[in-house]
RNA sequence: GCCCGGGUGGUGGAAUUGGUAGACACAGGAGACUUAAAAUCUCCCGGCUGAAAGGCUGUGCGGGUUCAAGUCCCGCCCCGGGCACCA
């Protein structure tokens, strides 16, 4: 073999190889168990980013690892190929947005088979392509057919300047990031998918992802937000013009309903609508509520601002009148957009009412508080539901919170004033986005049938990709020969829908696709009954909530469509942490980025792959280093040098155990070691550069073999076929060409991993570490199987111990079995 | 504001179930080889102290539980992710 790593054309044989090979091309086989190993489509935005290298590179070593333990495994990638950034990239370089994103796709293709991922690139797909969503549009049409799909009104950002609705990014600062005019909160029909049919079931199936990282589970549970409360009906003093004499609100604490002393609405709410009617203050704040952008973060964190109606709300209880006030933080969207509000509890009710001087009256107390109540300040005990008693509340004093909250929500009940009812913090999913580069949402509408599904033999239906694209507005809002069409109810002239699917449609269900990527005639057939679930899942944090909880509710979308025969899509997930650079996230917009291809080109993939996954665990963020890939690249220099010289020394005699001395027993017993740590290391607990650290350590330790004679050779082959086995995954193609060196059989990919020698573990003496009130004193080496009373006693002989133990009596003597013993004194 | 993470040497990180803090690397220092440099190899490397053995101290801050705390509990501070139209 070369004395020379030479990385590229090594990298370069390696994967012609594989490419001749079809190593990674695979079919249904029932002889083995399927591995469904996959990583998150990345969006074509232009060039790999070293999220990207990351992410792919835990993949590639994952499924590299499992193909190792036998199975048959499918990495499949694509291209997550609508969105936003086509559209900006578009304007800016007048290029269409089908084209901009098509060059994306081949010049990252092309790095990443340049990165030797053991990707099926025979089921690549890209989700802008019509055979892609060509049947999601149809999926869309079963849904619409089951009630699941419907349109109401909803907000969205409005730019009143350029005529445009805008992104949330694309809000700063509360202005349009093009004209810089203040944005608008403004309501548009829309599209929506009904998620929350299936609230119940994302949340119970969380308990199922036992093999999730329970801090995304905690994300999805909070997400879904399941309460369990009251519906109850505060009466209107006036009834409105429709005639509508009641006001729903939604409290998780009936308890405290004695205590609502004013009850808030939206701006946009019926009641605070027909309230301004000769108030010219009042319709000018409310007005004044729609500026701003959508976003909750925006919402919660302005002032809290209100005006009262002037209007009253008949207490359910009492029929006492309280004050109606318009709130800016009460949000249309949730629930029925009032609440009653209970200002001797609630923090944000508290400082409201302090606010505007309403009336604050406490109706809980604590059972085991000596402190008067304080009106003037909020009491932080109010969301401890234990040791609480209802005081000032009439008939319903004195009472738990459970007693209490049972006892009033019954006498709403009898009374038909409200009901128990389960709620949910999540929403409908609106689907609808008022944007070009997207997929066409398959509708119809006819003045006299309504909005009517596209039919199935007309689908898909195709986004023109041949436009004149100006960016303000879609352009297929504007091309009759796209919208204009006939009803296929009556056949009448009809109107398409003009605007596309939110992309994380198609992010919803490509796993499922790429089982079978060609079928023209489904959406998905018995191929995705053999590969799904996906058993690993691998992708950003930052997709913990929204991608992850779309992608499952899909999941169950088609199951009961029966199109895949699971519950969940997703069998174990790793979320991976951000690549930092100086403690920022790398983005284009901070300036930060470090393009991989430099590296590359330099160093070679493995060089780029090993430190990716040297550099921190897998889950947490990653702080990037040039001076660390030169360490990585080091090592392969080393492990190719240190094989070379192994080679260098002939053919190894058969290896046996019989007479070793105390250093071919310690070597062999950390080959056999780290082994075992490795195997564990990549499967169960994932932390690869633990993995790696590893076995550095073992290349570090063959040092200690005086030559390479007789059983030695034996013991460094060994060693360093295992070596080669365990780096194989992350460093795949300097271990094809290290294999064939060892004169290792087949290729390196398709070996078993290394087999483990417990006898090789075996220890004649241990090092025990005795501790005199737990700090460490000494250190002694002691026979493995040495009982207890013999090891106390020898902890107790040692000098350093005898010195601190000096002027103390001996109180207790804890042994920690193989690990240390602690003597407590004094 | 709300939800979820994180904070350990000069740096990235290790310590897996409460049991030796700093594995493995990077950077730095000293030496070897070399005309020289690069590369490579050997040794040192938390702080204070000591000739050494050793001692004291140390895991964001303040408390607590325990024979024993980076790890568990309570209260803070700072940083990151998400917040429904960025993907």
């Amino acid at each position: 073999m070369d004395a020379q790593y030479q990385a590229r054309e090594l990298e370069q044989a390696a994967q012609q190889y594989w490419d001749e090979h079809g190593s990674f091309n695979v079919k249904q086989d029932d002889t083995r168990e399927k591995y469904y190993c996959l990583s998150m489509l990345p969006y074509p935005s232009g060039a790999l980013h070293m999220g990207h290298v990351r992410n792919y590179t835990i993949g590639d070593t994952i499924a590299r690892f499992q193909r190792m333990q036998g199975r048959n495994v499918l990495q499949p990638m694509g291209w997550d190929a609508f969105g936003m950034p086509a559209e900006n990239a578009a304007i800016q370089n007048n290029v269409p947005p089908a084209t901009w994103t098509a060059e994306n796709i081949n010049e990252m293709r092309r790095q990443l088979m340049q990165l030797g991922f053991a990707f099926d690139w025979e089921r690549e797909i890209a989700t802008c392509h019509p055979e892609y969503y060509r049947w999601e549009q149809w999926f869309f049409t079963r849904l619409f057919e089951k009630g699941l799909a419907y349109k109401k009104m909803a907000e969205v950002n409005w730019c009143e300047t350029d005529q445009t609705v805008l992104a949330n990014e694309q809000v700063v600062d509360g202005c349009c990031w093009r004209c810089d005019e203040p944005v608008e909160r403004r309501e548009m029909a829309q599209w929506f998918i009904k998620i929350t049919d299936y609230a119940e079931e994302l949340l119970r199936d969380l308990d199922k992802l036992e093999h999730w990282p329970e801090q995304v589970r905690t994300m999805q549970r909070n997400w879904i937000g399941r309460s369990e409360g009251v519906n109850l009906r505060f009466g209107l003093e006036t009834a409105l013009t429709t005639g509508e004499d009641s006001l729903e609100v939604y409290t998780t604490r009936p308890d405290t309903l004695m205590g609502a002393t004013y009850v808030a609405v939206a701006p946009q709410h019926p009641v605070a609508q027909q309230a301004p009617a000769g108030n010219p203050e009042l319709s000018t704040f409310i007005e004044e509520q729609s500026r701003g952008k959508v976003a909750e973060a925006e919402l919660a964190t302005m002032e809290k601002l209100g005006m009262a109606t002037g209007l009253n709300a008949l207490h359910p209880l009492t029929g006492e009148p309280v004050p109606i006030w318009i709130a800016n933080f009460v949000l249309m969207s949730y629930g029925s957009g009032a609440v009653m509000s209970v200002p001797g509890h609630d923090e944000r009710d508290h400082e409201f009412a302090r606010k505007y001087q309403l009336p604050i009256q406490q109706v809980i107390a604590r059972t085991d508080d000596e402190h008067e109540y304080q009106v003037e300040q909020w009491q932080d005990w109010y969301s401890d539901k234990d040791d609480i008693v209802t005081v000032n509340s009439g008939e319903f004093d004195g009472l738990g919170f459970e007693a209490a909250f049972n006892a009033i929500a019954d006498k709403l009940g009898a009374q038909g004033l409200g009901e128990r009812t389960v709620n949910y913090r999540l929403r409908d999913w609106g689907v609808s986005r008022q944007r070009y580069w997207g997929a066409p949402i398959p509708i119809i509408y006819c003045d006299d049938c309504g909005a009517l599904p596209v039919p199935d033999q007309d689908l898909p239906v195709v986004l023109p990709t041949e436009v004149e694209f100006e960016g303000i507005g879609s352009p297929i809002k504007k091309m009759p020969e796209f919208y204009e069409t006939s009803c296929p109810g009556c056949g009448k002239a009809a109107t398409r829908e003009t605007d596309t699917f939110d992309t994380f449609m198609e992010s919803s269900w490509y796993y499922a696709r790429y089982c079978c990527p060609r079928n023209g005639e489904a959406m998905l057939d018995g191929e995705a009954d053999y590969w799904t679930p996906v058993d690993q899942y691998v992708g950003g944090i930052e997709h913990a909530i929204l991608h992850l909880l779309y992608a499952r509710f899909y999941h169950k979308l088609m199951r009961d469509e029966g199109l895949v025969n699971s519950d969940e899509p997703f069998t174990r997930l790793l979320t991976q942490g951000m690549v930092l650079k100086d403690g920022a996230k790398m983005s284009k917009s901070k300036g930060n980025t470090v393009a991989p291809q430099g590296l590359i080109d330099r160093y070679g993939a493995d060089t780029v792959r090993l430190f990716s996954m040297f550099a921190a665990p897998p889950d947490q963020s990653l702080e990037w280093s040039d001076a660390g890939v030169e360490g990585a690249h080091r090592f392969l220099k080393r492990l190719w040098k240190l094989v070379a010289a192994h080679v260098e020394a002939g053919e190894a005699v058969a290896l046996d155990s019989s007479n070793f001395d105390d250093v071919q027993k310690a070597v062999r017993r950390k080959t056999h070691a780290t082994i075992a740590k490795v195997g564990d290391d990549y499967g169960r607990r994932q932390t690869f550069n633990t993995a790696i650290a590893a076995v550095m350590e073992l290349s570090n330790e063959l040092g200690k073999l005086e030559d390479r004679s007789g059983q030695n050779l034996a013991i460094e082959r060994e060693a360093l076929r295992a070596a080669v086995l365990m780096l194989a995954p992350i460093v795949p193609h300097i271990c094809h060409t290290l294999w064939q060196a060892l004169g290792g059989e087949g290729t390196v990919m398709d070996q078993a991993w290394p087999e483990l020698d417990e006898s090789a573990l075996v220890r004649d003496s241990i090092e025990l570490v005795i501790q005199v009130n737990g700090k460490v004193r000494a250190r002694m080496e002691v026979a493995a199987q040495a009982d207890k009373d013999t090891v106390e006693a020898l902890a107790l002989e040692q000098d350093n111990v005898q010195k601190f133990l000096e002027g103390n009596t001996v109180r207790k003597v804890i042994v920690v079995p193989g690990k240390l013993v602690n003597i407590v004194a004094n």
